[in-house]
DNA sequence: GCAAAAGTGTTGTGTATACACCCATGG
DNA sequence: CCATGGGTGTATACACAACACTTTTGC
């Protein structure tokens, strides 16, 4: 038995710990990765614990800021379990989060990186929970803008695709690609372009206002309701 | 403050009290019903306390079945959010389910159905995960056979379309959805025929074997992940 | 001039929509 | 024979996949 577990006066087991753990994947040099949590001996997903004045998914910002020192782009919920893992019944609310890669201005040194194809040892249930998160991220990059945030506010088409490549883990048809995301009218030019190489510059874009389509699956309200209401 | 709040001893305010409330829809008389709870006073969602040995799953379907007297048919996780609500700090994971109309051998007397579009005074939060639940319900009618749990094992095409007609509040062409399902190659029929009124009778059907596109967006380890791990 | 990435159109194929009439039965 | 719901096909528009070459630049 562990020293924080109650059996004895019983509230301990009846009520279970609350967590929120946060799945948050980057796309840097055409592959994409996971942030883990490094605890010396192990790795396993930023967690923490919410407390009462916050929502939870204030609570998954705050893990990403204070705890890793990413700042977080996008976030959505993903599932909720219950486990009994070491005599500990925790209840886990989960998250998916997307940020860009290098922007974190001091990176935390309890923060790594892998690559989604390479994982380590995590646990089961957060390799379970990563790979949905990954299932979710893929389904959604076919009919939200959800790869917006996998990105600068300014870029080009091919860093674009590149990016659904590497989430989608296959290579995408340059032209049915452009026209797809040209069609959906969600882009505007910047009017510069990039020289960075041997070969014709790159135009660049940015996203236009209305990113809200992502928000799909997301129940609108969940950001907003979580303070004091006076109803059961 | 309420009797059962501790805020003198800290530790409940700073755990927070876990609840599962289901939104469980059906289709009766071409209309669309949510079951909520009647405690007198007042309707609020079927809900319960999760146990240490169950999943949250198992927790959603022990409230239909003991409390409601509902057998579900269908089960699939909503949404988590914590509130406060008179005090009280609460975590709610919220479920979707599907049931038939009128299967309830013993049907509970604090069970009430009301139409989906004419919902009673239920609190903010519960009305707020009812309309997302029927968001999810109507988004999954299109890519999946979710539609399979509110019918009984066999039934009419007429039938069917009568479900998707009541989920989503709009008619359907007879022609474009019957190709639609056929095309989808989902049912078999079953020779018998239904004679039930002065015109033809309807040829029956019933649902192919491999129900099991629905889990679509659930994870699929979410139903047994919930035992005795050994990681972190 | 050549390597390297940016950029551009057409064609076929499948999928969704709109739409109107005949069929089988009970009374 | 008639009222009622069951059952069928076609034409059109749109979305998606396959596919190859020209453009602009740095060196």
């Amino acid at each position: 038995m562990k020293p924080n577990q109650h059996d004895d006066n019983g509230w301990k087991t009846r009520v279970p710990n609350v967590d929120v753990r946060v799945v948050v994947f980057t796309v840097s040099d055409g592959r994409l990765w996971v942030a883990l949590e490094d605890r010396g001996n192990h790795r396993c997903l930023p967690r923490g614990i919410p407390s009462r004045d916050e929502s939870l998914d204030a609570t998954a910002t705050r893990i990403l800021a204070n705890q890793m020192a990413i700042p977080e782009r996008y976030l959505e919920q993903l599932y909720s379990l219950s486990q009994v893992t070491d005599g500990e019944w925790t209840v886990s609310v989960t998250y998916l989060g997307l940020t860009i890669a290098g922007t974190a201005e001091r990176p935390s040194n309890s923060t790594v990186w892998f690559e989604a194809e390479a994982l380590p040892e995590p646990n089961h249930v957060d390799l379970n929970i990563i790979q949905y998160g990954l299932v979710r991220l893929r389904a959604k990059l076919g009919y939200t803008t959800i790869a917006f945030h996998l990105l600068p506010p300014c870029f080009s088409l091919s860093e674009l695709q590149h990016v659904y490549e590497a989430v989608l883990g296959r290579e995408l048809d340059k032209r049915n690609f452009r026209r797809r995301i040209h069609a959906a009218g969600i882009l505007e030019a910047t009017g510069d372009a990039r020289r960075e190489g041997s070969h014709r510059p790159a135009r660049l874009y940015r996203f236009r206002a209305a990113h809200d389509a992502d928000t799909y699956l997301t129940p609108a309200w969940a950001a907003n309701n979580e303070r004091e209401t006076t109803a059961t």
